[in-house]
DNA sequence: GCAGCACCTTGATCTGAATCAATTGAGAGT
DNA sequence: ACTCTCAATTGATTCAGATCAAGGTGCTGC
């Protein structure tokens, strides 16, 4: 089985070591949309071809950068991966964390290019599909098009929240509720988790200085909303955080 | 010709009066990708009876409200629409305005129900097309499939625009040239048009106080910015407002 | 060990925009 | 003309968060 051929990186895993087997990760946000359509075996074969599992990227490194042409989009597998793009003024602007299972380079698409940089926090590994190639499958898979629209369609709504203004109480409390989840959802803890990026990162995410950052996170815990000490961030009320979160999550 | 049962509206127009011609109107964000595209006639009557002329909506009527069950994407033909969503304090958020030549709607796809509201400012007409038949089509018209992907991921770029942290001057000033270029655009002056929203939907846009809004447009006018009288604008300085929106812009 | 460094914290001060308050202006209806 | 109402302006004051400034803390490498 042939890998079609993308940007020369090396392959993590062979996405198919023997003859017949078929691998889907359970990571992959599409993984789904296939196993369930009931499709035979010359779609499925078709999938993986275009599917190249790439990494690990090791932390700061990049995943493509802005302007860089686009050709694939990618689901995280494991690790964490931040984009962002730089002001006129050199400031970092962060538009977003994403980690596995979710996808990056979906804004790319209506360009051409890359709108933004994409680098890695920790050690990252990515399934790669190649767009022209999904686009063209997805018109033989509806549940495939359903999902490449949905997942597009989400980003419009989640690119929403951050733009709100809300007080940085309740920006920090929204982002902490949104990783709890996002990592529950895949099967972590949502109590307890590490925060893979910078205090510098999370502020340029919520629009904030790091110096306020530091001191939400100090009036969080003397609250006994959190525990927090470094990188480790520990949920004490779960309930009074929600609350907090609750206007800029709307709900 | 029969056209697909929507939403029982009066239509503005009817689509095609004769048998066999086929009208395409002008502003329809998808007539360019059907007619390029150089499909036959099976194709372009498929496509045609997906396509409602709804409307008009008077000022302050709603095409949408938040919750609605989704199953139509819209194209505006005429007028001006203002999507929002209410926050828990009841205070309004203004997600966008849409001209001639837009498409709302597309952030209900992922949820199945519309997101946000949607109404009209002045009188509107719209290109209605029921989703889940335009998916189907897309499936056998790639030209179509591209539009739509290209339309979901312009508007994941869009939404970031504002979330940003600007100043009122450079928000305002990326607001009116944005309008300006997206009015020129259509063919109409890119130096003077109305503002079909009030200084308080301008506010809630761009998240800042109507007072601000008011003070940001005396301070452009006392520079020679821009001439504003009532809904009536006029760029005096466009490369001025160019350079102060170019932050915001990202250029 | 400790030097170097990046990250983080804490305190003092400043400032842009929000809020509060009052007035003016324009259209719609009578 | 007149009132009613909503939109818009203008000024005074306040406040959340930025900025400035000065340590602290825990790595990494020598």
């Amino acid at each position: 089985m042939r890998v079609s051929a993308g940007t020369p990186r090396k392959r993590a895993s062979p996405i198919a070591d023997d003859g017949d087997e078929f691998h889907f990760c359970s990571t992959c946000a599409f993984s789904a949309a296939c196993l369930d359509s009931g499709y035979g075996k010359p779609e499925l074969r078709e999938l993986h071809v275009l599917v190249e599992h790439i990494g690990p990227f090791k932390e700061g490194e990049h995943i493509f950068r802005e302007g860089d042409e686009f050709n694939a989009i990618a689901a995280v597998r494991g690790g964490t991966v931040k984009t962002y793009v730089n002001d006129l003024e050199g400031r970092e602007q962060v538009q977003g964390f994403f980690l596995p299972g979710e996808v990056i380079g979906l804004s790319a698409i209506s360009q051409g290019r890359y709108p933004c940089n994409a680098v890695a926090l920790d050690s990252v590994v990515l399934c790669r599909f190649s767009f022209p190639t999904m686009a063209a499958l997805a018109a033989r898979m509806p549940g495939l098009q359903a999902q490449l629209f949905r997942l597009l369609s989400q980003d419009i709504g989640k690119a929403a929240l951050l733009a709100g203004n809300y007080s940085a109480d309740e920006r920090m409390a929204a982002f902490l509720i949104s990783l709890s989840r996002r990592y529950a959802a895949r099967g972590f803890s949502a109590t307890r988790f590490q925060l893979t990026m910078t205090r510098t990162d999370i502020a340029n995410y919520l629009r904030l200085a790091a110096e306020s950052v530091s001191r939400v996170f100090r009036r969080f815990q003397d609250d006994g909303l959190i525990r927090v000490e470094r990188r480790d961030l520990e949920l004490l009320d779960r309930p009074r955080m929600e609350e907090l979160a609750r206007s800029v999550l709307r709900e």
